[in-house]
DNA sequence: CGGATTGTTGAGATGCCTCAAGTAACGTGG
DNA sequence: CCACGTTACTTGAGGCATCTCAACAATCCG
């Protein structure tokens, strides 16, 4: 969890209380764009706490760990994760920048999962009482984050759905990129930050499979794959393949 | 959706505001078992209406409809579930007595998905906004639709996770199971209320799977099945099957 | 430079699907 | 209450998408 000292936090000056800009946050985002009163938006910017940055590999909080506190990505990306009980790794998710990691931990008030940053993450966060306080005083932050758990919800039953290897594929990259016209660039370029065996613990394949549809999508001429760089040369037909999973 | 006179809704007399028992209902838990003060218990029951019944294979929303109320199931089981652009149907869940359908809704206004009645079903439903509003004032309830929001991520990435045929079938009959046994009856008998094929695009497996890998639990002692009648006989080994899928 | 990690590619195995047929339960109308 | 058509479930045979196992290639990193 993030607000103990616990072995699960590398030791690596997390910066506590620095301000920081929180344009392409979430949580800020929910305050600033709907037009909550000016008093508490302030209070939510006093309680926000820019954490980080933490290393490629490190935990920002593991399965069993106790939530105090609700966290978005301020930069980098995050993986959530299980491991089964057969040692089998599921990946939940991946989190970029603005999206909001663990709202599946408010339930039990302890993290169901692992996150992990895949390359160097910062994060902003806010304790939960806090925050839940502060929305019983200001209805439309309230209101935002019953959103925002609502779209979580829908999120991850699209993710159950039963596709095919091709489309959720096509629906993994279109995310990505989306994410990233969403946040400014609009380059047809994607630098994967995930490992291939990720992708496919997210997918639901095996990573030899995630190899082979990346190839064949190369030699359909819908992209084009160097490791974990990926150009996007044909988004209208890998739109056709994802949009069999939109879910609305 | 629920409050107008749609062509959703069957013309069977939906019974609006006839008091009724909420011991059941997941809404009215959050009411009563966390100490919310008096008036706003008092306040929440007003809100609700008792909606239904509702016939076998009558909708209850539709994919699109807009989205007012947080409605919980009180009597019978109900489906959601998305038909995609190929006409494949995916089954998001099935719900009964005391839980809350359609959170999904919110994120958008509109439900994504649609709902339909699997049995007789009755329904208890609170205008959202009014609940909002409500658990403007009365924090617990606040927490508690937080932490009910939570859960319905943890179910849906769940049912996303890797898992075979067996694994997924033997947690899917668990569930049911721990449903009844937490709502009384204790019998290891299910009756399920969902056809194979429901089942099916539920667990991501084609009919004929689901048939198929009953047969073989039945062969290996595991329970007695005879059509939508499933008697358990062997709960540790189901469970030790479907462990792997638990999520912490 | 050399070992470790990651990604690609091939060959064969398999879990689940599709197609097809048969059987049992259900509902409806007579 | 029975005859009938319809729907739901089961069972078998064969096929396909994806997995596993294995080798290799490319990149990373000390």
């Amino acid at each position: 969890m993030l607000f103990d000292s616990t072995p699960s936090l590398p030791a690596e000056d997390p910066d506590l209380g620095s301000p920081r800009s929180c344009d392409a946050c979430a949580l800020a985002r929910a305050c600033d764009v709907n037009s909550l009163d000016l008093a508490c938006r302030r209070e939510l910017q006093r309680l926000m706490q820019a954490l980080g940055p933490f290393a490629r590999g490190a935990y920002l909080f593991r399965e069993g760990d106790p939530f105090h506190a609700i966290t978005a990505v301020h930069s980098g990306t995050v993986k959530t994760f299980v491991v089964d009980a057969a040692g089998r790794e599921h990946v939940l998710g991946f989190f970029q920048a603005g999206e909001v990691i663990g709202l599946n931990a408010i339930h039990a008030a302890r993290y169901p999962c692992n996150a992990m940053a895949l390359d160097p993450v910062t994060l902003c966060s806010a304790p939960f009482p806090a925050v839940a306080a502060l929305a019983t005083r200001a209805g439309d932050l309230q209101v935002q984050l019953f959103r925002l758990l609502s779209h979580g919800i829908r999120k991850a039953a699209r993710m159950a759905g039963d596709y095919r290897a091709d489309e959720r594929l096509a629906a993994f990259l279109l995310d990505l990129w989306q994410h990233r016209a969403a946040t400014g660039c609009g380059s047809p370029c994607l630098d994967l930050v995930m490992s291939r065996a990720d992708i496919a613990n997210y997918l639901r394949l095996a990573t030899e499979t995630v190899s082979r549809v990346m190839q064949r999508f190369q030699h359909d001429g819908l992209l084009r794959v160097n490791r974990r760089r990926i150009e996007l040369l044909d988004l209208a037909r890998l739109e056709a393949l994802a949009g069999a999973t939109s879910l609305t």
